[in-house]
DNA sequence: GTCCGTGTCGAAAACGTTATCGATAACGAT
DNA sequence: ATCGTTATCGATAACGTTTTCGACACGGAC
């Protein structure tokens, strides 16, 4: 039907009558063709349609214009560092390739390297990647990572201050007030995870509370592998009157949990999550988190990137501010409960 | 520094003592190669860290095991509807690529054809392509287009119906007493902005209201284009007190554009959008708006490529319906502004 | 000892493009 | 009339794969 054969450099050739040769020194205005036959070719050209294969293109020469940007999927993290990428794209004549393994085999560890290495092959000038685990390996393009997995060192990195945010969440809690505070981690593989949890502690030791490792558990920043940490904090037998979580996509899950368990928000439990996804305020009740400045980061990430293609020197580790955002989900802790509640 | 050349199948083919044809059998698991070679090899292309070149096998085969996602850009819309697909493709073998154009001349009109060109030769085995204004065509790879330029016609397409989703939005504003409602179109080349207006007519007529030309304008769904528009309609003489954007992005540039002058939403001003984008709740105050599937749409649309690619016949178009989200945006009218107004 | 099948492998073409470089024609200068 | 210069053009190699097909060796069967 739709399927028609692609029209290449040789069919314009031939209905021009001129050789592939000249017709690729028209599309890419080197010198060395008259006026005359450049205006047939480009007749031809625009009648029948003819595009340059990327894929060919890319094969044969060595800049493509194109730069990849690897994401583990499309989750709202990676939503919103796409668009701050894209948007400080939009200013450069680069295009934006946007690519995301799916088979399970790719997902596994290292799909950063295998996508990579069929990638740049060459397909793309540069790349960035969104959360890699794995960042030594020798590529042979300028690469970016944005929140790696073993945070700044070999690649230059864009990543937010997870520790100072932790740190800041934490401290917000304990000063409402709260003693038992859980902590729900993100991938342990993470190098922001780390920090996170580390952040946490050092609130709880400024704030004189004790760490009680009874109160973390270990989730992988989405929902499904929350679910078990979740039910196994809030139905504890001293429950936490406040639980941070790593990641905003698993403190949207315990709130979803806690309302399932009878619990309420924010009078039983306190949540804060990290991220400030745009879903964060959308929940019932609006999420209290740690901004993440994801825009930015993309942005600057690509900035990274580019002058690396440009062979500029500069800072190969950019860490930027994170700032709390304080919205109805967290609140003092209710009152030790007494026997016979009152009403 | 990092840049080392990539290692080729014909490194390997040599440093394994076979030729390059031997080591592609063994890659793609072909018959006629030795347990023994193919095990040697095997270890060779593990020690190198091979991976065989996207690019290089597009241009020689016919399958790629890919499909592309053709967007404008990453704003809300767009990155919905890949949520969607993503999801939806996660299910599959298929990998997933985003690829939006940047430079100028490619975002001009007809970005969509440059792109499918560019790409189907064949770096993928099908396209999905958002908010397409060229259609037609003879693409030879299967296409589906989501919410398209000319309407349910030629390519298999996915759409919401928009023209139900405005009549219910109109409707709402004047279920609510308004009386003289604006509308914000969208680009006038797109049939769900066409689609729009025709729904926002028709409700008129249904509530007995005239229509008023001078009432209704043309924006490009985003804000930048909107913002002329914007100030027209509300420095009118006879002000309406309603307004009706025919997308989310229009309408919140409108709650801002309200709030420079002076006016207060929806005690002033009631306003509605379309598309329910995740932002459209988080402005003050939240939209009210008509909600488009997209995430559903995404799924939808890549659930078509694939019967497509399958060889499979179904119905080439698809429209899903739409619901209204009332939020805070809308009020009933103000009393007509007495001269000296009382406190 | 010859013949034929079977199993294993490699040479070479092809995909669509770009870059290099040699060939040809036109033309002014001697 | 001959030469050198310049402008224009085309043949061809190369990029890294996959696939086709022929070559070869080794058996066993006659």
């Amino acid at each position: 039907m739709q399927t028609s054969a692609r029209v290449t450099i040789g069919d314009v050739a031939r209905t021009a009558g001129v050789s592939v040769a000249t017709v690729s020194k028209v599309i890419n205005e080197r010198y060395g063709v008259s006026a005359a036959t450049s205006a047939k070719v480009k007749a031809v050209v625009a009648e029948l349609g003819y595009e340059t294969s990327l894929v060919a293109r890319s094969l044969r020469g060595s800049r493509t214009n194109v730069i990849g940007v690897l994401v583990p999927g499309f989750e709202p993290f990676s939503t919103e560092l796409l668009k701050g990428i894209s948007d400080a794209v939009a200013e450069t004549d680069y295009e934006l390739l946007a690519y995301s393994p799916s088979t399970p085999s790719d997902r596994a560890v290292g799909w950063e390297h295998r996508s990579l290495a069929r990638l740049s092959g060459t397909l793309i000038d540069g790349a960035i990647m969104v959360t890699p685990t794995i960042v030594g390996a020798d590529t042979h393009v300028p690469v970016v990572a944005i929140d790696p997995h073993t945070g700044p060192q070999g690649l230059p990195t864009v990543d937010a201050d997870s520790a100072t945010g932790a740190f800041d969440a934490t401290t917000h809690l304990a000063g409402l007030g709260h003693r038992r505070i859980a902590y729900l981690g993100g991938r342990p593989d993470l190098e922001s995870a780390r920090l996170r949890e580390e952040g946490y502690r050092a609130a709880l030791e400024s704030a004189g509370i004790p760490f009680d490792p009874d109160l973390t558990r270990v989730g992988a920043y989405h929902a499904p592998t929350a679910d078990g940490p979740l039910h196994e904090l809030m139905t504890l037998a001293d429950r936490p009157t406040a639980l941070f979580a790593a990641n905003d996509l698993s403190a949207i899950r315990a709130v979803e949990v806690a309302r399932e368990l009878g619990l309420r928000v924010p009078e039983d439990l306190s949540i804060v999550g990290f991220d400030n996804v745009p879903e964060s305020a959308l929940v019932d009740p609006p999420l209290t988190t740690v901004q993440q400045p994801m825009h930015q980061m993309g942005a600057e990430a690509l900035r990274m990137l580019l002058d690396l293609l440009a062979g500029v020197e500069r800072d190969a580790h950019l860490r930027l501010p994170t700032s709390l955002v304080v919205r109805a989900s967290t609140a003092p802790p209710a009152p030790p409960a007494p026997p016979a509640p009152s009403l």
